[in-house]
Formats: structure tokens, sequence, C-alpha cells
DNA sequence: TTTTTTGTGAGACGCGCGTATCGTATTGAC
DNA sequence: GTCAATACGATACGCGCGTCTCACAAAAAA
């Protein structure tokens, strides 16, 4: 078999009719996710006037849909960086930044909240083909990263603690609290969100220096 | 028509087939969930050896059994009550009894979260059809309840802020992220918590302290 | 006991999702 | 231009959910 024509599937595949398609449907997926709903493939499919046997061949459930689409909406914030040498502007700062853009893409967020609930289920029941396993864990890395500066001022456990600790008001679940739950607006979730960081991350620094103090 | 034989479909309504076909399945619901999986209304039918159709005629889809099941999980946890009148205190006794019931039926409120966010899409979607509208705001009353001997001291504002910061590290939540996501076990999780949450209150009091000198 | 109401079971139906199998059209290599 | 590989469309199938209808059984009312 000649395999010269053979196009590599992964992602730097950015020629050919294949990634022609998969743009397209990715672009309408967005656009639907972006108005609300959480398409179906089929709904895609019929969007993006494409065959429904095609969109299947492309994207084999609602998943890997969500999937995609969530990376394309993460991109921005994943690269993000603050100039701020202080942890707490720093966590306000990811935090000013990150959630307008969750709000923006609320529907692809609580889909894939949503899809990840769903796979949990599965996989207690055992019924399970070895999935992709959703992620689910980028806010682990941005929060660690945005209190670097303490690193070494704050004992491990301590730092481990405030981190996880963050984690908890930081992502979908914070707008479904705080916006659907409790009516909030953006704002006033924002500056919800800031009060709770700041008093965890002065919590922490303030724990440390009793350490310090004693010893 | 004589109505004298017509039941009160109500709470009050405890005797009759009627009420014993829905215990039977309420019970064997509940088995199920706790058994880890999410059964569909024909799942629970079999497990409980009734018709497919008499199952439908007590609970119409799965969110209604899950809400129902839900109501079961939740009844322990809204009538307790702490003695103490230290505002950490209570909030830490509360915390700690309502997570281990919480994890217990780890799967019934994933369940109702999993339909919360699928009613939010189809009314995204417009696809509604003035359903029951999931509750899931009981967080609020208890937490409000729990932080109660702060009700006078702190501002208005302050005084929901804390809440509204609190509610976000209390519920199912908080499983996801600490247990599923960072791959905490049970204490550890606890521990998360309750240091987030004294994080919280003391935070709020010191404000409260502050605004006081000032004036 | 007879009658009527009420709860239940069995089965058929439509619907949407995900899969598989065709035939056809487009593409790129020679 | 010719040919093979590949992408696409149309269609059919199985499956599970939710609804509906009809017949039967059980219980209460007459």
């Amino acid at each position: 078999m000649n395999v010269s024509r053979q196009q590599d599937a992964g992602a730097g595949a950015e020629r050919g009719p294949r990634a022609r398609t998969r743009r397209l449907m990715l672009e309408t997926a967005t656009r639907l996710m972006q108005s609300g709903s959480t398409p179906s493939v089929s709904e895609v499919a019929e969007a993006a006037q494409v065959s429904r046997a095609t969109a299947y061949r492309y994207f084999p459930s609602q998943a890997a849909l969500v999937h995609a689409v969530v990376d394309e909406a993460l991109g921005p914030i994943l690269t993000w960086q603050s100039r701020s040498k202080n942890a707490e502007r720093r966590v306000a700062a990811l935090i000013d930044t990150a959630m307008p853009r969750i709000e923006t893409f609320e529907a692809t967020f609580k889909a894939a909240l949503k899809l990840s609930l769903e796979q949990w289920a599965q996989r207690q029941a055992g019924t399970l083909g070895a999935e992709p396993e959703f992620a689910r864990g980028h806010r682990k890395v941005l929060l660690q990263d945005a209190v670097a500066p303490l690193e070494g001022r704050l004992p491990p456990k301590v730092h481990r603690r405030l981190v996880q600790s963050l984690s908890l008001i930081f992502g979908v679940e914070l707008v479904i609290i705080l916006k659907d739950m409790w009516g909030l607006g953006s704002a006033e979730m924002l500056s919800v969100a800031q009060w709770a960081a700041s008093a965890m991350v002065r919590a922490a620094e303030a724990e440390a220096l009793n350490e310090e103090v004693k010893s």
C-alpha cells in the first residue's frame, strides 16, 4: 500500500480536505454552543451542511465534539501570564481574565462538566470502553502558576492546600453557584470570587508567618 | 363524580397501594444509586419487579426519580441544628455533618447536578415544558443558619458575601474538584474545606472589625 | 353479590442517537 | 488523461427512552 498521501491526523495536519471539514464543523459547533444549546453531532452536521455520516467520522460522539470546542475556548486562557510578582494580585488577575472567557463559553463548559459527570457514572457502573477521560485539570496548573511567588515562603502543605482551596472558587462551578443559584450578575460574581480568593491567600500567608514566629 | 375515594397525592398520603409502590420504587432507586449507577426509569422498574408502564406512572422521567431520591438523602441534613453560638464552629460542624452524607449519596448528587445542567441547556435552547425546575438551593438556608450568630455584627453586604463564598466550598462540587480532580481522600477533602471556611469567616470578621475602628 | 373505580401489566409505536454498508465524487500521483 | 486512494452522501439497522392503548386484576362502593 502506498502511504505517501496518508495524512497525519495529529495536531500538525492543517492542510487538505480533512482539516477543512474539521474546521468547518468545529466553528459551526462553537457558534451553536455560544448561542446556548449543546448540539448533538447530528445537529452540527445539519448546521454545517455535511452528511450525518461524515460528521460522525470526525467526531464519534457529542463528547468528542465538546472536548474539541473546550480546547478552542481554553486556548487564550492557558497561554496567559501575569507580570506581577504579588501572589494575591496574580490570582486576582487570573480570575479577571479567565472568568469572562468562561462566561462567554458558558454553555460549552457546562456541557463539559455534564459529560465528565456522565463518564464518572459510566465508570461506576463498569460500562466504559477506556474513553479519553475528560481532562478538567487545567485550573490546577493555572493556579499553581498564579501563587508561584509564595512557593518558597509557604510550607509545602499550606501551599498545596491553598491551591486546592482556590480551585474551588474558580471555574464553571462559580458560574453555576453564584449566577444560577444565587442570581448574581457577572460583576457581583467576580467580586465575590475576588474576595474569597484574597481571604484564602491572606490566610495562608498569615499562617506561614505564625509558623515562623513560633520557631 | 364521587370524590370520596380520591386520595390526595400530596405529602400527607402515606397509605394505600399507591404509596406502597412508590416506596418500593424509591427504595430500589436509592439502593441502585448508592451502588454507583444512575438508573433509568426502566432499570428501576426491572429491579423493583414492576412493569415499565407502572414505573413511568410514578416517575415520568429520570429527573423526577433523582429528585425524589435527593430529597430522601437530604432529609437528615436539612433538619440538623448546631448548638454552638460560634459562627466558625457552626460552619465547621455543618460541613462535618453534611459532607459525609453527600459522599454516601455521591452518585445521586452528581446525577442531580447533571440533570440541572441538562435543564439549563434545554432552557437555553428554548426546548422546555415548564418543568419543576430543580431546586439546588438548600445550601443557602443551611449556611445562612450556620452564620446566623454574625447576623447583627456584620454589615449586610459583608454577611451576604460571606454566605455566598461559603456556598462555593460546600456541596457536590467539593467532591468533584477535590476528590475526582485532585485525587484527595475524604479526610483530606474535609480538611481543605474546613480550612477554606475558616479563612472566609475570619476574613469577614476582621473586615467588620476594621469598619468599626474606622468609624 | 354486583358494580364501579382504581392500580397494574403487556405490548406497540415514534423518536433520536450511534453504527455499518453501500455507491459516488473528488483528489492527487503517475 | 488515467487510475487508485480517499472523502463524502444516502440509507438502513439496532437500541433505549418515553408515550400510548387496551385488557385484566384488585379493591372499594353499591
